[in-house]
DNA sequence: AAGTGGTCTAGACCACATT
DNA sequence: ATGTGGTCTAGACCACTTA
């Protein structure tokens, strides 16, 4: 009778275990109760809870450590984990460049954004431009981005006093939207300078650069945000690995 | 006494079994031994075994069937597993595109180039360059790419009678190498057009092309070629998944 | 020494595909 | 009905970290 298809008991300790992690039972830094403990929780065997553990290690929202414990996996960007920016300088070091954000608005999307977003047509969204400076405080820029987020995963409260958005958006989507960004699909393609452009990474017009459109999704495939960054690439380059 | 690191059983198993993937003991398409069986040949548990093929699987290079088996995955572009070329048209649709070899050439690599297969400056490099059309017979160039080889990877007797590069290299390297792509490091920026990128593309000279720089590996971390792509990115995009 | 995650086993049962 | 991979259990022991 039952249209529910069948699904393993790990898997939805899984589903359960991270939505107590998105709800911040555990904030990052700190240690979740041993394999025992949560698997008495949960009236299943070590093996079970383990599985459901090791899935979610894999997907980096956790990390365990051999004989002391296991942790929440922080999603600020200077963190060794962070899997979504992968930009190095021509020497091959890796950069974690800084935030510099400025300004937001509400708009109305166009039918292919809202294709984008998965979204009607009808729903707003939040627009925002920001610049990622080599370092704080520093006037060399890496990266120039515009970031699309659906106004209806907002709180209500929070969209009518929204004056500035926060640096760290991943962790903010975390608490605001109770969605942590859990795999991502990149389109890399080119584009040329324009006068603005020139003017904030200080090169000249029609330079090419490297165009990536990001889509951000959370564990459910929902669609988080959408986000164009255009990458300095005289300079810098983006790094992928797969897998 | 003992200055060989620990190693689990599973691991163990599962080189094994790698290296009997790479001598051609499964061709793809056939079935392997199934979890007993293969369990009882290492004299392991089905567990231990089942984790050695789970990694495997992980890896891509198993495909496992619930209630039929497991098969050893297939190396070829157009296979829906294969994971190292990720292009789309402006519609988003995936494309498969077709192999047409120009021609190879023995070259001693700069020092850069040394550096990034990892060999000695004094090692001979095989040098190869390939177009990429949307489909056989096709004049519509997508990729243009050139590949960068280690001589030393080659069996002696190939490599005096090479008269031409096989069209599927990574099924290649496979055969002649017992090397199998595991793993792929790739690097993003822009180039511009030069005449001969115009010619092959039907593009005007200095329009900006996206440039992949490819370093493939093997399970062990082996570096198994060096390749350059120039993706026409005026009508197609490069795609990345990021888990 | 005690506590944690990591490995390994042996056995039971379930879901799926084929015969 | 049979054979395959997938799930689940209970328990043992190993390796690593901290006290």
């Amino acid at each position: 009778m039952e249209k529910v298809r069948f699904k393993p008991l790990y898997l939805q300790v899984k589903e359960n275990i991270f939505e107590r992690i998105v709800a911040g039972e555990w904030p990052p830094g700190t240690f979740m109760p041993n394999e025992f403990a949560l698997a008495e929780q949960y009236g299943v065997s070590q093996g079970t809870l383990r599985k459901a553990l090791e899935e979610l290690t894999n997907e980096k929202h956790l990390i365990r450590y051999q004989g002391k414990g296991t942790t929440v996996a922080d999603l600020n960007e200077g963190s060794t984990v962070f899997p979504f920016y992968n930009l190095c300088d021509k020497s091959n070091k890796r950069l974690y460049p800084a935030t510099r954000a400025l300004f937001h608005e509400i708009i109305t999307p166009t039918q292919e954004l809202a294709e984008k977003l998965d979204i009607n047509i009808s729903d707003k969204v939040v627009y925002t431009e920001r610049l990622r400076p080599i370092d704080e405080d520093s006037s060399e820029i890496v990266v120039s981005e515009v970031v699309y987020i659906p106004v209806k995963h907002f709180k209500k409260d929070t969209l009518e006093n929204l004056t500035e958005l926060p640096i760290r958006l991943y962790a903010f989507y975390i608490s605001e939207f109770a969605m942590r960004v859990s795999t991502a699909s990149e389109e890399m393609s080119v584009t040329l300078a324009n006068s603005q452009d020139a003017k904030c990474f200080n090169i000249q017009e029609n330079t090419p650069l490297l165009l990536v459109k990001r889509t951000s999704l959370d564990i459910h495939s929902r669609i988080i945000e959408y986000r164009e960054s255009k990458v300095n690439s005289e300079k810098y380059t983006y790094k992928v690995t797969i897998n």
